[in-house]
DNA sequence: CTATAATTTCAGTAATTCCTGAAAATTGAG
DNA sequence: CTCAATTTTCAGGAATTACTGAAATTATAG
């Protein structure tokens, strides 16, 4: 691996991080080197720098095609392609995030609602289907909220997350004086949480 | 593997999906009995719903342990430990969030700190570095909106991700009036962001 | 159209991860 | 303390996944 020290270990880092995240480690320290690259590279240079097999380099690209994640760019007087992470990091974890719904979490979702859909004959499958279905909300809620905020540019996702602990102290601010009124019961402490909802 | 079809299902759906998450096929198909029976269970029971050996259970309940998601039971006259998964599927969520976090976010945190604390030499460690101060901003920003969220209890959570969306269309009336004020310059299209921020 | 540069595919091998059974360690009842 | 029940560890084999080089395919300059 002939890499500045630096960048070295940034991708060394992400090779590792990769593969705990279900992506193989060569993919990862590919889009890493991209990521930090001052300029696209084409497949050769990639192997070069990571001592990747070309065929390798190829496989790797191909899935990150595959995952919207690379850009590709072709230079005057040069046949190769080269390749290039997004500018904006916001936008590559977009990307990140809308791609793992369409590969995990919609099949989640499908699966769950068939699963429900189904007449439980047992109580075992009444128990079963309840807790499936608790699971479906809970993801069919973060699934919507991601939608909505993949719609937001990069600042104002960025201002939004910035001011995440401020709307939910406003939010607890309600709760409270709606429990203090009788309106509402007290919520459950994180301990009772854990075993009875 | 000797299970209702509707429990079976579930269980090998999680089991895929855990390798696509870097969790192996049997950890979490373990999770997946453990989340829709009705009772805690044994590893023995474990092991024989699933077909697994039983120090294979064993293991993937070590592992299920590490990741504090399941909880420990004793029934009265039985020496063997019962394993249940947490009522609260919001509470599961938030444990699954804060232990990620330890791993692989925060490791993650440190290894660029550390880079950007070093003085680049050559111009490309100057734009690597640059680089990594964006993702270092990106991800410290995720992980403070993280720990605010992982406060609440699941009511509130739940109740932020339904106003998700309004919060953040309130925050683009706020930008757009701050534009046609000339206050604020206008956002940039999302192609536009794609490659140059 | 031809020649060559560039990329992709793929079969075989290497490396890694998973899983098991046997043995060791731990636990708790008596 | 003893002993049996239970759980854990771990070495080795099984299964899966990753990687390579060679061959096939595709693209384009001339």
């Amino acid at each position: 691996m002939n890499l500045a020290p630096l960048t070295q270990r940034f991708v060394l880092h992400f090779g590792e991080m990769g593969s705990r995240w279900g992506i193989n480690r060569t993919v990862g320290q590919i889009y890493a080197l991209l990521y930090v690259s001052p300029k696209a590279l084409n497949a050769d240079e990639i192997g070069d720098a990571l001592a990747f097999s070309r065929s390798n380099v190829s496989m790797g690209l191909k899935e990150l095609q595959s995952w919207n994640l690379v850009r590709l760019q072709h230079l005057p007087d040069d046949r190769r392609e080269y390749f290039q992470a997004p500018e904006d990091v916001w936008a590559i974890f977009r990307t990140l995030a809308e791609e793992r719904r369409k590969r995990e979490i919609d099949p989640t979702l499908s699966m769950l609602r068939e699963a429900l859909m189904e007449e439980g004959v047992t109580g075992d499958d009444v128990h079963a289907q309840a807790r499936m279905r608790q699971m479906h909300e809970l993801i069919e809620l973060m699934t919507l909220w991601l939608q909505d905020v993949q719609k937001m540019d990069s600042a104002t996702l960025a201002s939004l997350m910035k001011m995440g602990s401020k709307v939910a102290k406003l939010l607890e601010t309600k709760d409270k004086m709606a429990v203090s009124l009788g309106l509402k019961a007290a919520p459950k402490t994180p301990a009772a949480e854990f075993n009875g909802s």
